[in-house]
DNA sequence: AACAGTAGCTTATGGCGTAAGGAGTTGAAC
DNA sequence: GTTCAACTCCTTACGCCATAAGCTACTGTT
């Protein structure tokens, strides 16, 4: 993982970003083609969602095409190219309907549909964003942001910085959400063990870290903890919209 | 990469986590030690740091410390366990002192140790942060930003987001400044090419995304890329101090 | 009908994490 | 002082991985 596509393959990954139907021309001698890079990009992102990034190989996607996994690098240069390709992919399911209604609901509704996305495939908020260009689907959500954002009227160092936090603030809450629900909520009783064993490892806890012990003491035990993480993204997001106002 | 620990391994990781000089018992049968685990993540951060996370790999630590791969198994239960440690090695870095001043700005000096540490290791901010309990360092970093927000008397909901809320704005843009620094700085000839790429394949995209056309010609083309990403960072950490003040 | 270009295959290379088991070293028990 | 059990570190091996190289069979063009 976390293979950096070099300079030289920048023309070649946005070409495929960016492509059309009509980017195939099968004017060509040589076998018909079976697959496209559309089906295996979806091959991959089913993949992806089941087994998480660690289950993604080459091989896994052609079998899951009835191909061997070389049968792939007609259509992908390689891996980190295929990534890319899924990154943006799923970028295109979030909905492009922009509701009227004030702003700051706007922004929370599209920070609850990125969030959502993210969920459905907890492998994105993991993968490396670093891109030559964006793709037409990442490009459309940020456009979405900032039509949310419009009203405002604020300038550009302002909405740059507004846009670029809002996108991480997501992913990163994202991220916490989705090994949350793959570590699986800890029970009562596992929970106790660990505090145990924190307390073994660490009996001058609370005098050496009080401002968390009292934070941590404040709220108490959630079993819920997805509402609350939920929650915690909402006053994050809200803080900071707050600070455009 | 990306394994997560699982539940039985939690105590363990914590014993790890928050092991003291005195947890070593020599007082075992058996050839003396020749490593530690202290050692073993010195290593290990050396070579995530030269070669990133790709190019870190239990045989590559075990040469750096003059031992096989299955010698660092005596120590760490395996590689995801190693990470955990690693990335919790690495906060040690970060300054306790607290330095009297304006809540602002110790929050800014606060978020700048910080960035300027995920620079040092740009690995860091791509690794999962998901984790039974905190390891002391994390935890430590974490107090810090308590400790600068106290004198807001903050209710504890709005504290925990806010503190979430600063750790994913820094990662996230500390993630983009390292990527960026990683890929390089395209110089004017290549950025145009791409740019004819991208007009070549989407000769509609002024149309399609005229607010995110207007934002990028409102700054323009910055050859300090990286002052830039650090100005916008700033700007998004301010635009959430401000909704706390 | 010949040909050239192509798709997808088989095979091979050099990596990876780590399981299994063996050899040698040591402190403690007698 | 000998025995023993526990321990460290090693070699070997397995089953993965991405992907390079070269092959075969197919097909549009000449």
């Amino acid at each position: 993982m976390s293979v950096i596509p070099g300079q030289g393959d920048a023309e070649r990954i946005i070409r495929l970003l960016w492509r059309t139907d009509d980017d195939v021309v099968p004017t060509a001698p040589g076998p018909r083609r079976a697959l496209s890079v559309g089906l295996i990009i979806e091959a991959a992102v089913a993949v992806a969602d089941e087994t998480g990034m660690a289950g993604l190989s080459m091989r896994a996607v052609g079998d899951r095409l009835g191909r061997t996994s070389m049968a792939l690098y007609t259509y992908v240069a390689d891996k980190a190219e295929l990534v890319d390709l899924m990154y943006d992919h799923v970028h295109a399911e979030l909905g492009r309907d922009r509701p009227a209604g004030p702003w700051r609901d706007r922004v929370h509704t599209w920070a609850a549909d990125l969030t959502a996305m993210y969920l459905r495939h907890p492998w994105v908020p993991e993968v490396s964003y670093a891109r030559a260009v964006l793709g037409p689907h990442e490009q459309a959500v940020l456009e979405d942001l900032l039509a949310a954002l419009e009203p405002l009227a604020l300038p550009p160092e302002t909405l740059r910085g507004a846009a670029g936090s809002l996108h991480h603030l997501v992913r990163g809450f994202a991220r916490t959400l989705a090994d949350a629900e793959r570590l699986g909520e800890p029970d009562t009783e596992t929970w106790q063990r660990r505090a145990d064993a924190l307390a073994a490892s660490a009996p001058d806890f609370a005098e050496r870290f009080p401002l968390s012990v009292r934070l941590s003491r404040a709220t108490g035990w959630d079993p819920d903890w997805r509402a609350r993480i939920e929650a915690t993204m909402r006053t994050g997001i809200d803080l900071l919209l707050d600070g455009l106002a």
